[in-house]
DNA sequence: CGCAGTGTTGACAACAATCAAACTACGTGG
DNA sequence: CCACGTAGTTTGATTGTTGTCAACACTGCG
């Protein structure tokens, strides 16, 4: 069935072309499909022929090691598209914790629109960097933090999707288990557990039912999760910080001619 | 100083214009600068002004945390790229391990050279893509891995960089520090120490020196990182793999109008 | 109501971190 | 060229955090 046939493409073929073309307008053009919690998109291996965009619920998105420890990647939320890429195949599974409702659209014909429409070959960059900004944040986390931190940065991280403010109180739904919180954090669900009974202790966070969460300080619960960026040269984090020029380059900007070498000297 | 009047544009500026502009053209039209061991490129936080090609020589690309615990999330070598996410700031530390030449090449005029050149987005996007990749398999390698993993996983990794065969015995440099690799690795340097004494005494790893590394038997070194691929359902991997079509989607290329919503129901 | 899946807590073991000391490689200056 | 000093590395002893095993509690569903 040739794509050039297809309605999709006349709704963006307009008589000039698709000069701001977004994600989510290539992606509202699509049908809902809906996968309940258990049941996966793709998985780790597959030819990847398709891009994703969940519009509600929550993937967990995962690979396998030879021996079956099960590692999470990642998340994926409403708004999140999955598969841009463009690797040939899937490097991860995506199964979905709750039902999900989410759009495909093919990735080939993904690519032949961002080659006409720079806008959207540049938000699909932007797409990857953000999420290559996550995994070094990730690996921070993993490669770091102790148990009670990762389980305080990964509390705060999901309460902050919702409220940005660190300031007031946040609830919010957690709709993972603790096995899937273990996966994602490098740890295992005992281990998960008591962290969060110690968080619960200290009086930063409490649980009602399973899957709601309140976060009572979430600025003290940041300074605990090692996420404190008040003004210490050392900041990590995903919030971006607008101030802060440190030590500036001494080679801003110039247009050197190819002359002789120069040498960066930056002593630390 | 204006971008246009320079003669790196007029040299880009052809009569068709920049049909096929690689990056390694773009920055090979720059002058080489060199960063001496110690001595950094950038700083996390500064503003991405520049993006960097390394000719010669390695990088550590590490976050500090609040408390001066070191994450280095990378190393990059000869041939890599560095700045290409395009944030306004850098998310990390570029340090040299070893001297290091580099050419640099302005973020906003490479932005604007690739709005102009679809290929050269790709590429672009096809190295974020990759950094991704290898970002994912760091975070399955600190989060699930053991310390024995992780540096047998390490040192087959960087091995793998110069000599892609893996059935005969591969002779490297290393030119990072212990300190380097627990930091890259999530360990401390004695637990590194130890790691690579044992599998010296395992007969699948000799030392020469401080940085000269021998792999008697990468393929048996790849089974005990956890990474043996022959045939098993949870394949970890940086190279792609050539054949394995698993379960292939039912919808897979279909042009599907906009009906009733559809169901993806792919048990496991 | 009972069952199965999930979550919590405790006891114990194992792995990796910490503390400490000796050793090695490498650059510097005599 | 060798001696020395320093930074980096290795090994050992010990501690501590996290994983493992086990028991029990909670929740939601048939």
């Amino acid at each position: 069935m040739a794509y050039s046939a297809s309605p999709i493409i006349d709704h963006f073929a307009g008589p000039i072309g698709q000069a701001r073309l977004s994600l989510e307008d290539v992606f509202a053009t699509r049908v809902s499909e809906f996968c309940h919690a258990g049941h996966s998109i793709f998985w780790e291996g597959d030819v990847a022929s398709d891009t994703f965009r969940v519009s509600e619920g929550v993937l967990r998105l995962y690979r396998i090691l030879p021996d079956g420890r099960r590692a999470i990647t990642g998340f994926a939320f409403p708004g999140d598209v999955l598969g841009l890429a463009f690797h040939d195949r899937y490097f991860y599974t995506a199964e979905a914790v709750t039902t999900v409702r989410l759009r495909r659209f093919p990735h080939g014909r993904l690519q032949a629109l961002a080659a006409d429409c720079p806008h959207l070959h540049y938000e699909i960059l932007q797409v990857i960097a953000n999420e290559l900004g996550a995994a070094q944040e990730q690996m921070v986390l993993l490669g770091q933090k102790s148990a009670e931190e990762r389980v305080a940065s990964f509390l705060l991280m999901n309460g902050l999707r919702v409220a940005k403010d660190r300031s007031a109180p946040i609830v919010f739904d957690l709709p993972m288990t603790r096995l899937d919180m273990a996966d994602y954090l490098g740890l295992t669900i005992e281990t998960v557990c008591r962290a969060v009974t110690k968080l619960r202790q200290a009086g930063l966070v409490s649980l009602e039912g399973r899957h709601k969460v309140f976060l009572h300080k979430p600025d003290e619960l940041a300074r605990f999760a090692g996420q404190d960026d008040s003004g210490c040269p050392g900041m990590i984090k995903v919030t971006h910080q607008a101030s802060w020029p440190r030590h500036a380059m001494a080679n801003l900007n110039d247009e050197l001619e190819p002359a002789a070498s120069r040498t960066c000297d930056h002593s630390h």
